[in-house]
Order: C-alpha cells, then sequence, then structure tokens
DNA sequence: TCGACTTTAATGTATAGACATAATCAGGTC
DNA sequence: GACCTGATTATGTCTATACATTAAAGTCGA
C-alpha cells in the first residue's frame, strides 16, 4: 500500500510479484540474481533473500543455488475451505438463529451404523437429528452418530438446548475430518425442511477422528436454494 | 528429519511446532521471549526470529510487540480440499474421458458477464461452453469466461481439442480464486446433461484472479449422482 | 566422445550489532 | 476514577560479513 513506508523487503517482493502476475516475467523466466538486485535497490543481500523466500513460500518463484531463481509454472490447485459450525453461519449471515432437537437415541451400532463411521461391532453411540432455522425456516437438517467410546460425556447430555456441534468442537480434541460434499433430492429430508421431494439439497458429510478413533459423523443436508459453501484460495507449494 | 544436519531455525521451528501441537503449550500460552530462545540454543537472535516468523506465518503462533509470542487458538475449521482438473478427475476414476466443445464466442463483456467475472465495462472475453464425458455418459457442463485483458494468448486459441481448464493452468499464473459451491436443479443444463430438468447438480463456481485482475470465471455443473468433491483436513489457525 | 575432476557462482544459513516501532506499564495529573 | 506521559521492552527491519552447500560449467585425460 504505503510504498514509502512500507519495509523494504516488502517493497521488492511486491515490485517483483507484479512483474510476474503481469505476465512480464512469465514462467520459467529467470528472474535477477540477489546481487543485481542488491545493486538496484541499494539494500544487503539479506533483504533481497528475504523478499525472494517469501515469493519461494508463496510458490511463485523456484529458488536453485548456482543457476538462479526461476518464475514458476502454476501448480495444481487446492481450495483451503472454511466450515463454521452452523449457528455462527447463520448468524453471520444476518438471520436469527434457532435450534430444535427432532430425536435423540442411544443404541448399539448397527451395520449401517459402523458403515457411517468405522466403528467395531458392538460399540455405543448417541444418534442425533435436529434442525437448524434461519429467521424461523428450515435452514439445515443435522444428523449425526457420535461415538460413546471417544465421548463419554456425550451420554449425560441432552442436546435438547444447544447443537451438538459446537458441544464436542470445544470438547474432544480431534485430529483429522473428511469431507463428501454432494448434490441430492431432498427424498426423505423434503418434509423436516418444507421441501417438495424433488428440491435440490447440498448434502455436506463430515467424519471426524482423534487418531484413529472416530469420533463423530455428520450429515448436512442445506436446501440448494438456501445456501452456498464459499471456498478461497491459492496456489500450492509443494 | 535428520536433526544433525537439518538447519538451526528449522529444527527451532519442529519443537515449538511439536510443544504446541501435542498441546503442551496450549492456545494463549505466552511462549519464551526471542532472548531466552537464544540463550537456550545458543544462537543468534535473527534465527530464533525466522523460526518463529515461520510459525507466525503457518499461523500457529501470533507475535506482539511488546507483549511477546502466544499460541494461537483454532480459528474455525478450514478443509484443504483439491480441486483437479476435469480430464485428471475423471482418468483418475479409471474412466474413459473425452471432451466436446459445444460453442465459442468472442465478445465485449455484457452487463452479466461483467458481473460473473468483475470486469471493467467494455472488456473483451472469449465465452465457452464445453462438456466433459466420461466412459461416454455426460460428466460435467463447463460454462467459462476468459478475460482478454489478462490472457491475451486465449483468443488465438480454438479450444476444439483440449479443455480450457488445463491450457490456463499451464499459462497464466494466478494468485487467489474463489470458490461458490451449491446444489441447483439441471434446469437449462438438462438437456446437454441428458437429464430432467428437476434433477439435482452440484454447481462449482470459480473464479480466478492474478492480483486484482480478474482471469477466468468457471460454472460447472455435475449430475448429482455422479459428483461428490472430497476434503480432508485438520485443525487450522488462521 | 565420454567420463572424472576442479572451479565457480549463486543461493542457504548464520552472526553480532544497530536502530525503528509499537504496545504495555508505571506514575503523575486533573 | 479517567486521562495523559514517558520509560521500558519485545518484536520488526536492516546491515555487513562469513562460511556452507550445491549444481552448472569448464578442464583434462583416457
Amino acid at each position: 500500500m504505503n510504498e514509502r513506508t512500507a519495509p523494504l523487503h516488502e517493497r521488492i517482493r511486491a515490485e517483483v510479484e507484479t512483474r510476474i502476475l503481469s505476465g512480464e516475467w512469465a514462467p520459467g523466466h529467470r528472474i535477477p540474481f540477489e546481487h543485481e538486485f542488491t545493486a538496484q535497490y541499494a539494500c544487503s543481500r539479506m533483504t533481497v533473500s528475504k523478499a525472494l523466500s517469501e515469493l519461494a513460500d508463496a510458490g511463485l518463484i523456484e529458488r536453485r543455488r548456482k543457476a538462479g531463481s526461476f518464475v514458476r509454472r502454476p501448480q495444481g490447485q487446492s481450495a483451503v475451505i472454511e466450515i463454521h459450525d452452523v449457528a455462527s453461519e447463520v448468524e453471520s449471515l444476518g438471520r436469527a438463529y434457532r435450534y430444535t432437537l427432532l430425536s435423540r437415541r442411544r443404541r448399539r451400532a448397527t451395520a449401517q451404523d459402523r458403515e457411517r463411521l468405522t466403528l467395531a461391532p458392538g460399540a455405543t453411540l448417541i444418534a442425533l437429528r435436529c434442525r437448524h432455522d434461519a429467521d424461523g425456516r428450515p435452514f439445515c437438517l443435522e444428523d449425526r452418530l457420535i461415538s460413546l467410546d471417544a465421548a463419554l460425556d456425550a451420554a449425560s447430555e441432552s442436546f435438547a438446548a444447544d447443537p451438538p456441534g459446537a458441544w464436542l468442537l470445544a470438547r474432544i480434541p480431534w485430529t483429522s475430518a473428511e469431507h463428501r460434499i454432494r448434490a441430492e433430492s431432498a427424498g426423505a429430508a423434503a418434509a423436516a425442511l418444507g421441501l417438495g421431494p424433488a428440491a435440490p439439497c447440498l448434502v455436506v458429510e463430515r467424519r471426524t477422528f482423534a487418531g484413529e478413533t472416530p469420533v463423530t459423523q455428520v450429515i448436512l443436508t442445506y436446501p440448494g436454494a438456501a445456501h452456498e459453501l464459499i471456498a478461497r484460495f491459492s496456489p500450492r507449494r509443494d
């Protein structure tokens, strides 16, 4: 922004970046050597090195000893998609949030449950079904399994007033999760969402693990017209 | 890996990271000051500073002048979703890929185009419509705009044989993109995809930028039954 | 011509010191 | 209490220098 007060390494980085993004320095092009920049900007090599290292971290250039630094050709894409819990999602849209527990059952895992959560036979779990409303209209239907092996406290929690997502997130440490995102007809969820059975829905399925141990699996069904997942991303360095 | 040959700043970074990820230094915890690390590792402040700056860039810690450096709390969940180009997506499913160009037009940006790609009035662009088939059946419908300001070479490219996604990716450097993922009825895309007009579709809309300059916008429509986006992720702070 | 060796040039890591910047803290004043 | 003020101090930036590492380029001999 302010070219006068910005740190020098930042200015160098920005100017090189501009040349690359404008196409002036095309992929494969060898950009000037560090010592050429030190002459141009009348600064030390450390400062230039910092600027170029930042560009290398960002994946815009590749640095090769003895050979120089080269503009990288854009590589594969990968996106960072932010998935907040439903309550804050609704509130950040400036709409009134309401939570309703539709059913809560404790049971031994059925074969179908075990497939959904990769559980051992005989494990016990809590199965929840609840609805999230925005401004009094259905926003999302949640269908969740919680493994009692991983989250024992869930057995004594009614989940009548507060949604299970935030409760789990705050209590159970987890290390990895897997998402599947797809489009489906409302089908069986139609009634609960106030839709026709053919209405398109965005379905987000998430399995969460603590190490190797499955913790919870949730299927979130959003009316297609009402919801969009937004992801921002930049090229990834390898 | 090799603790004996790894650079010192790298070792410091790794050891601090381990303490944070193991929970030994919980979110909010103030990690030692730089001068304490310099004493512990018997190295200069620049080296410690480099290690901690890397952690700050990665979002694991937050550095505050005068106050010190603090472990950040995980902000929200964010998933890394890998979005390959359609051809390799189909091939990695072990299915035969085929590409068909349905239409190609060069025109001045209409009001609607400008909204899709945040273009200046009067800009020229290429509008493409094409279909990707897997095993002879429609897999995805692609509707793309390419700004000629950002990708001049696109004017002389027919895109008759090869899909524009990979072509652009290999040629035009980009710094950020924005995705919107939603469910829609097939509607106008029904005929091209061989579906009924009410069939649910997964729609991925992507806008790609080089700095502030819009490069391309693409709307990919997948038959809901045929496609799923998969994302794996770990807790991230940011 | 081909391989093995040496030179050389560019980046990578690190140091010790300097000054800038900004946020906190302790006083003092109204 | 609320509001300035200045001292303190950790981080931010930068310099000048040194040596390590590595891979391209040159050299030489079989």
